[in-house]
DNA sequence: TCAGAAGATTAGTCTAGACTAACCTCGAAC
DNA sequence: GTTCGAGGTTAGTCTAGACTAATCTTCTGA
């Protein structure tokens, strides 16, 4: 088994970067982490490099980078530490939902597991975070849930939201402000496929909002009860 | 006035450092300094040398080192993270008073101002953190208090203790054991000059120690009344 | 089939902040 | 009055992780 050395915060940033976007689907190239990541394709390149030694990240020419078995548990540790964060600074801090992210960001970092758990135990070992992500458990282990997006939902379909992928804060507190946050009871009342424009009735308010104004928005994958 | 730099965590560290050994006394020798922070003789040399550029400190040969107006008011403001944070640690996370201290000092160069305000919120603006350190203002003022050590009182005197230096954690565990806590209150029943040992009544309880586990303990300095 | 674009990699540079080795300076002791 | 030792400083090196410039690869479109 043996001891795992402590990851830097550049490490672990790669490894939630590469985490992320396994789960958005595509093969991981050199650009894309550089883009999500802020730095330059170089900077990939060289530590991808070093990911690799450790064993942590698989780097195939062509096939482009994944996370190792290990790679993966390491990842979800963090994303682990960031949603507990969230969840956190939203429930006892009393910050708002949109503004948290950057917090958790750093924080995630610098926490030690003593205080991590602390403060799962404070908010009572949250099963979901403001944003209504699964916080996966000491083991890293998450279990896989069934979601779609709302914009893909068809006329007349009604739908619970469970989750919203992380945004720009702008576009966050736009949706709070409107009632699209996890729980919210949405149904569709009129999809104008000309202009992609949706008619929505929220928690019983009708609002209208373009499809691109609802990218990330999730909501159950069961089949929505026709009007 | 200007937009004030953003230091890094090294810089912080070295003022703090700074700070706390002006507050001990003393001229504050490079050699001092690199003991204090675990770094070598030329390190400090050097980071002297651009804090000084930064006109946060005042460097010359034969004084030491001091800090700058300026380079105080810094100090001081990672300080009261520093002692915010404990006391958020102690009475909202419920960790051990003896063994809060390190998580603050990774902390303290970590959580945003709004994150800060906030937790200082949550814990009601506290004027002392658990070991009984007064917590500066948000513009870094300090209203200063007369103590002396607990080991500088004369038989027969008793006080309350109002603040507890950082020690090892070893030591600090053992205080909070023997009742040695900010609010005690201590009467001195005999000084044995020969051995240094202090026979002490806490809380109404008698302890028998020596003056060097007394270290760091301080009480309020009105004179001890007689017993 | 070949030119150009897009993407990936290599090579080399930079920064902060540490380090060691070597040297300087001064007070104290012989 | 020289010598020694305790600081302190200078000079140069190292590390992580970024960067730019240049090169290599591969895919695509004409």
């Amino acid at each position: 088994m043996g001891v795992v050395p402590a990851l830097t915060r550049s490490r672990q940033d790669y490894l939630k970067a590469l985490y992320a976007l396994s789960t958005a689907g595509g093969t991981i190239t050199t650009s894309r982490l550089a883009r999500r990541l802020g730095v330059s394709a170089p900077s990939v390149t060289h530590m991808l490099g070093l990911l690799a030694g450790e064993r942590l990240v698989i780097h195939s020419l062509g096939a482009g980078a994944r996370l190792s078995a290990e790679g993966r548990r390491r990842a979800l540790e963090i994303v682990r530490r960031h949603r507990i964060l969230e969840t956190f600074l939203v429930r006892v801090l009393g910050l708002d939902w949109s503004e948290v992210h950057d917090d958790a960001e750093v924080l995630e970092h610098h926490i030690s597991d003593r205080v991590l758990e602390a403060i799962d135990r404070l908010v009572g070992h949250p099963a979901e975070d403001p944003h209504g992500h699964l916080i996966p458990d000491r083991h890293g282990r998450v279990r896989p849930r069934a979601l779609r997006p709302l914009a893909a939902l068809p006329r007349g379909a009604s739908a619970t939201v469970r989750e919203i992928r992380d945004a720009d804060q702008h576009r966050m507190a736009r949706w709070k402000e409107i009632g699209l946050v996890p729980g919210a009871v949405v149904r569709v009342r009129e999809v104008r496929a000309a202009d992609g424009v949706f008619e929505l009735e929220i928690a019983g308010r009708p609002l209208v909002i373009g499809r691109e104004g609802l990218e990330g928005v999730l909501v159950d994958a069961r089949r929505g009860a026709r009007a």
